[in-house]
DNA sequence: GCGCTAGTTGACCGGTCGGTCAACGGAAAT
DNA sequence: ATTTCCGTTGACCGACCGGTCAACTAGCGC
């Protein structure tokens, strides 16, 4: 064996924050070469292409947040719905106070910008996102088992619309300069509606 | 006065297909040149920057949809609220069937990708929103003063919420595959908890 | 201590990027 | 008919893009 370093790590961690800061497109292979100190032969090394260290990239923020929602408890499903809520403002208020202002979803960039351009990129979103819906619909099921949705409100409708509603809220903030409380408020607003007047 | 043509406005709109079709940043100005048939001292002639091509692409836009949004019309501000929903199905059927695919929303993709990177046009894209946001709310109120709107339920707010949800599931369908169709369908889901029962 | 190999380096490449410019052309106003 | 000036043209620019490569180096297994 050779030798081992953190390289490539760095290399994904510093494209991470690059890429919440601007856009694929407007950061660079070189960019990322100097913000990581690495050399851009060393970069090519451990990614055949700029792509796939977005791919990368999306692995790592797939990881943490699927870490955070695990972390995620409350008593009763409602209670759990809405610590969901709660993880995304968190997520959303660290990268705010990083960047200071709101960036954007590491996912939902990448898609709006990605999605028609990078076939293969799209599919490897799609899979974050699917995984990431996945999550959310285990917990509207256990909610609906409890009682604690409105009747009519079918839970994997329900989770596909908390997604896209923590996306299009996201964006709004991010364009309209609002703050990432305000995401988490909404979120919560959206969440209430759903669920039976008196439910907790 | 010299002479006159079209030649502005065949830049604006081969931009405009051609940034629904790909992003920002993959379409370069000799693209655009190329597909409308112009050279490019003409397009630096009518445009200072490849930025302010963009602006001008999302006032088109914008002036679309607020005309279609204006011949929304039906009895009940209820029915209205469905016909907001009808109206961004109906533009994502057109640019589906025009792409054979789903491509985003003109503002949300730029959005996404130039927020944080071009300053002017966070700024236009932001008034664009804005806009288009007040739309929603004038119904929104109208639909409160009729006594359609479910209790707790802010006008305001849901016309905020109308806008984030438009976003977000035109950006999971875009990434994830599906169809106009469905984005309208869930819009309409939206829509119908946060009315009262049996409004219309 | 030696060989293997993963990791590192920096020079290099062709193409494309957004943008510039001086010269030219043609319709409208006089 | 001449002037005027918006519109048009195509050659041109330096910077930067993503990506390549041959030579080199340092650590692990032996």
């Amino acid at each position: 064996m050779g030798r081992t370093g953190d390289t490539r790590e760095r290399i994904v961690r510093t494209s991470a924050r690059l890429l919440l800061s601007r856009s694929y497109g407007s950061v660079s292979v070189d960019d990322v070469c100097t913000a990581a100190d690495v050399r851009k032969g060393s970069f090519y090394h451990f990614f055949p292409s700029k792509a796939e260290l977005a791919k990368a990239v999306v692995d790592l923020h797939t990881d943490a947040l699927i870490d955070r929602l695990a972390a995620t408890s409350g008593e009763s499903a409602a209670a759990r719905l809405h610590g969901v809520a709660d993880a995304v403002g968190a997520i959303q208020a660290r990268f705010e106070s990083t960047f200071g202002r709101v960036v954007g979803c590491p996912f939902g960039n990448l898609a709006a910008e990605l999605s028609t351009v990078d076939d293969a990129l799209r599919d490897h979103l799609a899979s974050a996102f699917a995984r990431w819906e996945r999550e959310f619909a285990v917990i509207c099921h256990r909610a609906q088992q409890d009682g604690a949705l409105r009747d009519g409100v079918d839970p994997d409708r329900l989770a596909h619309s908390l997604l896209a509603h923590t996306q299009g809220q996201i964006l709004l903030a991010k364009v309209g300069g609002h703050s990432a409380a305000d995401v988490a408020t909404t979120l919560h607003d959206l969440i209430d509606v759903h669920l039976r007047e008196g439910a907790v």
